[in-house]
Formats: C-alpha cells, structure tokens, sequence
DNA sequence: TTGAAAGCGCTAACAG
DNA sequence: CTGTTAGCGCTTTCAA
C-alpha cells in the first residue's frame, strides 16, 4: 500500500501540493470550493500528514517530553495531567517517559527526545541530574526540572518548599499539646527527606520544650511503618512519642495500622501526621492528617515556566518556582 | 546559535557528509583513523542527530506509542515497564500518553502518533475503539487493544479472563464453607465488572447450594466500599452475607475497614475477596485476599504481538491473547 | 573505503 | 487566491 502524500491529494483534488499544504495550515486562505475538494480528497484517500517532513521543513517540532522517574505514582500523573492542559493551551503536546530512576535510561530517552528535536523537557529525578540537563539545554533543548530545587542556579525548576511542610506539620502538633514528637524518614541522603526533618526541626526549637526523636529508615513504604509501628509498641508507654510526623503518608498508614491493632489509640496516645497527602491518606482506617503540596498546580507551572524559557531564549525571569504546602488536618491528629 | 547537523561534522573531520552517515549508520564499514576524527568532531560541535531528517529518508520511525486512560494506575505503569523492556530488545522506544479515558483526547493522541509515524499502537481503553483503530490500521498503523478483548477478529488484543477470575475467587469463597456470598461491583455495562460475575455465577451454580447476590454500586472506590460496609452492618445478623466478591481491591479495602469498625469480624463473620492485587492490599488492616491479573507479563506480550502484526502485515498468528489470572489468598478470606 | 548526489514529504516565499 | 519551487537533514545507492 503505498502511502498517500500530500501530492495525492493535490492530484485527486484538482489543485497544486501548494494550495494542499496552504489548507492544511492556513485554511482561511482557500477559496471554499478548493477546500471543499480537498476535504473530500483527503477524506477519500485516507491521508495522514507526515510529521517528519512537516518538521523537517518547520526546523522544530510542537512536542514537549515529561520524563519521570515512576508512572504510576499519583503524583506523577497529576503533574502530568496539569502539564498536558496547559500545553494544549499552546498549541504543544506532550509525550511521556519512565526512567525507573535508572541514570542509563534517563540518558537514553534524554538523548532520543533531543534526536527527536522536542521543543523543551520536564524532566524529575532524584538524580543529581543538572549537569546533563546543562549540556543538553547548550545544544538546543531547554528543560525544567519537576520536583526538586535545582542545584544550580542556571537549571530552571519547580519545586515544594519541603521545609515549609515539615514545620506546618510538627507546629501542628505542638499546638494541640504534644511535646514527645518523633520523625520518621529516610535516607537523609534524599533532599526532600532531609528537609522536612529540618523543618520539624525548626518548630521543636522555637516551641522550647518540645523535644523531637529521629527514627531514621531506609525505606518509605507501608511495610516501613508496620515495623516502626511495632517498635514503638514495645516500648514501655513512658518512652513512647506521643505524636509522629513521618515522610510520607505510607508510612503514617502502616504505623497507624500498627499502632491500633497494638490497642495504641490514634490520636488519643499518638498523633500522627503524614505528608503527600495521597488518596488513600482520607480512607485509612484512621483518616491521616496530611501535608498536601498543591501538584495539580505544578505540571501547568512547569509548562509555564518552560515557554518563558523558551521565549526569553534561557533566560526566564524567576527560574525557580517554589510552592508553600498546606495542611490537611484529619482524625489522626485531633 | 545554528543547529549544527552532519555537514558541520563532516567538514571539521575533513570527510564528507557520506562518510559521517556511514560513521553513525555503519561504523564497521569507516577506516579507524576516520571514525576516530568524526567521533572527535561530533563531541566538540555537540552534534545531535536530527530524527525528522533520519525517518523522512527512512520512511518509518523507531517509535512505539502506549496511550492509556489513567497514567497513575499502577496496572498502566506495570504494563508500560513490560512493553518498555521487550521493545528495548527490538530497537524500539516508547512513548506514553494519557487519554485520561476521553473519547476527544484518544483520538487527538491516536492522530498524533499516526502523524509521527509510529510503528505501532498499544491502546488501552474502556471506550469502544475498535473501529477507529481499524481506519488508522488502513492507512498504515498497526495496533494492539491492551486490556480487554476487542469485539472485532481482526483488531488484536491482549486481555484477562476475568470470567475465570471471577469464579477462582467465588469457588475459593465457596471451598472455605461459605454459602451466602454477595457480589459488589457495577456498573455492569463495564465488560470488566459483567465478566467477573459472570464467572461468580458459574461458581455458584456449580455449588448447587451456594447463593448469590449482587449489590450493584455506580463507584468502584474506597468509599464504595466503606458505604456497602455500612449497609450490611445495618442488617440484621441473620440477613448479612457470609462471604463478599467485589469487582476491585480498593472497594474491598473499604468494606473491610468498615466492617470491622462496626464490630463484624473478618474474615470469621464475612471473608472477602478482591480484585486486582494492588499493593495496598497484601498491607491493608487485614491482608486482602484478592484475585492476581499477571500484568507483568501483559507489557511484553502486547509488543510481542505488535511485532507478530507487523511482521505478518496485519495477519499474526494469534490476534487475542487471553492471560488467567490467579488467586492470592491472604487473611481476610481464611 | 570514500565521495557525490538524489530524494524522502512538507512549508513558505514568491510570482502570477 | 493559486501554482511553482527551493530546500530542511539525512541515508543510501552508485561510482571511483
């Protein structure tokens, strides 16, 4: 079956490849009877216009890529669902990636969206991943980074003031009368991890008389608060915390989960508070006070954020978007 | 700042651009002196190849799409992993797109990639699409419908019995002494829901004594579940099921919350089975006993039998894949 | 092993 | 309003 082209249509419809390619790209500028015949060409032949030649006469595509390290995280999708609105709104679309959090496959799509000459890059990894982006984005590509402050001024990003979180979270508790805090999280190698520890941090301090217990972990899952969980259960009641403010709303599940079937009662003995503020955080058996970063804002932000990189040719006005977390107060924690 | 193309490099390694192409295409077919200054012209004039050049010459592109209704379903990123992994094998990538289960954005998805001249669809969707897919597969684009079996012989499909899952879960029910079992899940127009008790039914009837009913819900969430839970808290002991199917993991996952905080013992008074094996479920209060779709598989399978379409030119040997799924048996059902 | 050159499909500038 | 045409960057004959 050989592919219909623009030529075919031109043929079938009686007029030159010019007034084809003009219809296909400024309509108003046919006279009604031409694009009438070129409408039913086009339908009759089953054309599809070929993007190769189309951007290889452009010298650019309409395409944006959002590569990321984990689909099927909510908040990744989310992100994406904003950035794909905002780009519609452009005129862009936009094509998605998983890199697993592996470097080699973040390479490898970084370079095959770069071939395919995209008009910018969202990009979130929790690799150091800034030098790479600075080598591509001197080649042509610019990008945002999704997640995380960038560690160099130049890289434009979109990130959640995490410190922020960790501070609304234990002032919280605190003012509902809490003075035994405990945080879990883990590696503090991970930037974000680290910050809302020293946020926690921050509100133990001011308070004065609070006192704040790190129980550092390696991982961050469900699984990771059942075993905490159990820790704590076997404590003598005087040396346990009488409020928690985990990393992440997994853990916070999976430690009330424990905590309760231990006859621990949330929040009586122990409040808990999470971050994230995931679906399942309003479900949980014991509905989990949470910090909610506003993500559905993020993904339009970054494509905003992007254009202006584009437009100003790299050289956005404020290269570093940062969004204030808010609170969700729940059952957990009152 | 001019894009630098293969011309520049070839300039600067004093050969011509033939030779370059032959460098990137063929490598074995360049003199090691030549390779060696091509290779060091394209590291200083950071050149990048320029694929919409690449694939109008080719006259194809090395490109796969999935589009999917619900980027941040874990089944979906699952999937994505799998196909991600066998098309690497086969040279080729993959780009995802979110149709977020719109008839409008599919179709601007499925155009879009049949304009970027992608080898082959992957397409998951609840919406009939067979007869879109069937003109795109006309002009020239293959594809496979991921996720449910396509109502057309000739469209190909990867799918899950779920009429077996369904009666898997009820006979197991059933094998544990239960004989009052209630189905949740609707609405029954999802081909999904209408197969899975389907198969509850067959069970049941092959029981003789076992009986069967069906609480149809508008929902398939959480908070389906913690409704349906307190609907049968309300009833009279005597008139509860003893045993409960629901048509996925998160309206289990509610119902079993709910009923336990009202006093009714899992799985003593009610077991219950899921559907879908989310993670949440091996780490919910009770562990989900729940029915497992092999999605692991169904990413590798789905390009398999892409490839299988494109090399027979739309006529593989086997166009439906159909996968059993399996049972999982956990806490709440023993 | 290398170079020269044609041409993939399309758009836009230009001429009419 | 419409037609003609150059040329985007690349790959691959074909000839040397």
């Amino acid at each position: 079956m050989p592919r219909v082209g623009i030529r075919e249509v031109a043929v079938r419809a009686g007029v030159s490849v010019g007034t084809v390619s003009h219809f296909l790209n400024h309509p108003d500028r046919v006279s009604a009877e031409k694009a009438e015949r070129i409408s039913a060409a086009i339908e009759q032949l089953g054309y599809v216009r070929n993007n190769a030649g189309r951007q290889l006469r452009l010298g650019h595509s309409t395409t944006i890529a959002y590569i990321a390290p984990d689909v099927s995280n909510p908040f990744f999708g989310t992100v994406a669902e904003g950035a794909e609105e905002r780009a519609a709104e452009a005129g862009l679309s936009v094509f998605l990636a998983n890199s697993r959090g592996e470097r080699e496959r973040e390479d490898s799509y970084l370079a095959l969206f770069q071939e395919h000459g995209v008009r910018g890059l969202l990009v979130a990894s929790a690799l150091p991943i800034e030098d790479r982006l600075e080598s591509i984005r001197r080649r042509g590509t610019p990008s945002v980074l999704v997640g995380r402050k960038a560690s160099v001024q130049r890289q434009p990003s979109i990130s959640i003031d995490d410190v922020l979180g960790g501070e609304l979270a234990t002032q919280h508790l605190i003012n509902i009368g809490r003075g035994r805090i405990a945080f879990v999280g883990g590696p503090i190698s991970v930037q974000q991890v680290a910050d809302r520890l020293q946020g926690a941090g921050q509100a133990v301090r001011r308070s004065g008389s609070a006192t704040l217990e790190v129980i550092d972990v390696e991982t961050r899952l469900i699984s990771t608060g059942h075993e905490v969980g159990a820790m704590i259960a076997a404590r003598p009641p005087a040396a346990r915390p009488d409020a928690v403010f985990t990393a992440n709303d997994l853990i916070a599940i999976g430690l009330a989960q424990t905590l309760i079937s231990s006859g621990i009662a949330v929040p009586d003995e122990i409040a808990i508070v999470g971050y994230d503020n995931i679906e399942y955080a309003a479900n949980a058996v014991v509905p989990l006070t949470s910090v909610r970063p506003p993500h559905e804002d993020f993904g339009r932000a970054a494509i905003d954020l992007l254009l202006d990189v584009i437009d100003s040719d790299g050289d956005p006005k404020e290269a570093h978007r940062i969004f204030a977390p808010e609170l969700v107060i729940r059952g957990s924690s009152r």
